[in-house]
DNA sequence: TTGTAGGCGTTATCAA
DNA sequence: TTGATAACGCCTACAA
């Protein structure tokens, strides 16, 4: 096999230096026009390929985004569909704008985890999917002048860069839709980690709350409820759950917790939404689908991906290297599983 | 901010050379245990971590693969679980051997494309995610001494390495299931990508025709329809289909046509397996969780990218350099969608 | 056991 | 407009 042809074989073919050759392939304009042309041909006949990786050690950039997927996520994957529908936003924009993807799997959760993948790996910037981080890593990131976004990560308070929905926002609008439908014996279940609520459902509750309030309404303690976020557990859940609790509206806070319950209420014959009303948070598109399609708090998945890929080559290219956060207000699309109490 | 520690300042401030910092990280059994314990000292002290690009580049390596989409398919990804879950066992693999995956998507489906990529990345392998590809690509990239995994690619004529399903097989799985069922008007319908049928396709079909010869039953074209793969057109197309030919069972070729068609099946009353007994191909457990749950073709996919990964990185370590083939046998997994035909 | 020196393939800064 | 030459950060004979 003929070895690797390099920038010096073209230069030579070409009677010039390698200066020249690099200056050609970088389109640079201080070159003569004849040489420019021979030096293309030899590229051409030669087959080369400028070599990346020598490229990014000279240039100290790589037009390669680690994507940091922590290892729990990463298990957490399969059937929930949020990870491909941002993928697809994600890699939308990074082709258009030339640059690939390294998935990045962590197993830490601290800082320190962190900034030694940014420094083993030369890539230009860290696309951060949410879960629960260490809250310094943002502002560890910014002293480094490591450009990062994190995607999903909602912390108002603090000075990072992230992509994300208004949680808050959310709880609150499927809150009332269902307390104006007239529903009272109404439910949030959210999904717990190990034991922890994660951040987001956390702002959901508070929207929650808030939509009481606002409809002069007494809040109460049971209105919510922690459940487990795998298809088979959250659905042994579900049922244990409507043996004692008799709701006539039901929020679930993400798509796979939702299908358990649509399978259950299916199973136990309750009818959707004759007998019992149902919300789920989700990417817009998916709850299309099932029958009954659901009624949905729109997290518009594909176009975090998309915002915050463009957010971070924003801060790569340094056209805008500031901090910046971009909080999308959710909607709530009106399907076939939400109707009037009566 | 200081900027970024290299081995040069570890060997400074340990009193030795970069060659034996650098031996020392690399775990050199020729190093004075001494000098070895002051250096590693001095790397946590300055918390050095290695440059990976400047490594790759001395070294031709990477632990990097490159993992092949082609444009297509990667918006396809939305909704269709063959993705993620393949990534789930690529990754499991991946992270176990310390490499990385690097997410790369073609345009072209020519050989070019492909060699110009192999160039411009220094990735150590390519794991080439299905698709209809040229067929000389293989042999190409073996010529180029190219480590490579096609994934779910079948062409048991070529001397290819990939990994797949016996497609064939599962046609013919399906097929008999149904025969000895009883039924005999059955219907094989596969999903057509711009007026072209898949190979994996075209196998499942003379597997199917198979299961026919193989019951002494005639077999009539009529048995096999093509029909669109995205989740709208699919159930415009059943329910026109429904309407012309009254099958007792059918065989549909993937997680996306079946769910469009539990959807219609539904929606018109039609009552499974009651009426209609439905077998689809697909991932094992993607069904386990539909009403009613579905009779599947399994197709293993998380073993699928396991599979793929740990044979590219044998290639890549050159612990087998051969060409090799996987295939492995498809199981009919029998849930609640098939029944007798009485 | 350690150091020296050259190379991996490019880009960038000077001179010429 | 082009050519030397020195980085970029690490690895590895070869020498000491």
């Amino acid at each position: 096999m003929p070895r690797k042809v390099t920038i010096l074989d073209v230069a030579q073919a070409s009677n010039v230096t390698k200066s020249t050759v690099s200056r050609v392939i970088n389109d640079s304009p201080l070159v003569n026009e004849k040489t420019k042309q021979r030096v293309w041909k030899a590229i051409k006949e030669l087959g080369y390929t400028p070599n990346r990786t020598a490229r990014s050690l000279a240039l100290g950039k790589n037009h390669v985004i680690g994507m940091v997927v922590s290892e729990q996520q990463i298990s957490d994957v399969v059937l929930n569909p949020f990870f491909p529908t941002v993928l697809k936003g994600i890699t939308t924009v990074a082709n258009r704008e030339g640059y690939n993807i390294l998935l990045l799997s962590l197993s830490g959760q601290d800082a320190r985890s962190y900034t030694e993948v940014v420094q083993r790996h030369t890539v230009d910037g860290f696309l951060i999917l949410g879960g629960p981080l260490d809250v310094n890593l943002g502002r560890d990131l910014d002293k480094m002048k490591v450009p990062y976004v994190f995607l999903g990560k909602h912390d108002p308070e603090a000075e990072h860069s992230f992509v994300s929905t208004d949680n808050e926002e959310g709880g609150y609008l499927a809150g009332k839709h269902l307390l104006d439908l007239g529903h009272r014996e109404i439910r949030l279940l959210v999904g717990e980690v190990k034991g922890t609520v994660l951040a987001h459902n956390i702002e959901r509750i508070a929207g929650f709350k808030r939509a009481f309030r606002d409809s002069d309404i007494p809040f109460e303690d049971r209105f919510v409820a922690k459940m487990p976020t795998d298809m088979d557990s959250s659905y042994y859940f579900m049922k244990s759950y409507l043996d004692k609790e008799k709701p006539s509206g039901l929020i679930l806070s993400n798509e796979v917790t939702s299908m358990s319950c649509l399978n259950l209420l299916m199973d136990e014959g309750i009818s959707v939404p004759e007998e019992l009303s149902l919300i789920s948070f989700g990417d817009s598109q998916f709850f299309r689908n099932t029958r009954p399609s659901l009624t949905t708090v729109s997290q518009s998945v594909e176009w975090l991906g998309r915002t915050a890929m463009e957010m971070l080559l924003k801060r790569v290219t340094g056209e805008v290297w500031l901090p910046s956060k971009i909080i999308r207000k959710p909607e709530i699309i009106l399907r076939g599983s939400t109707k009037k109490c009566d």
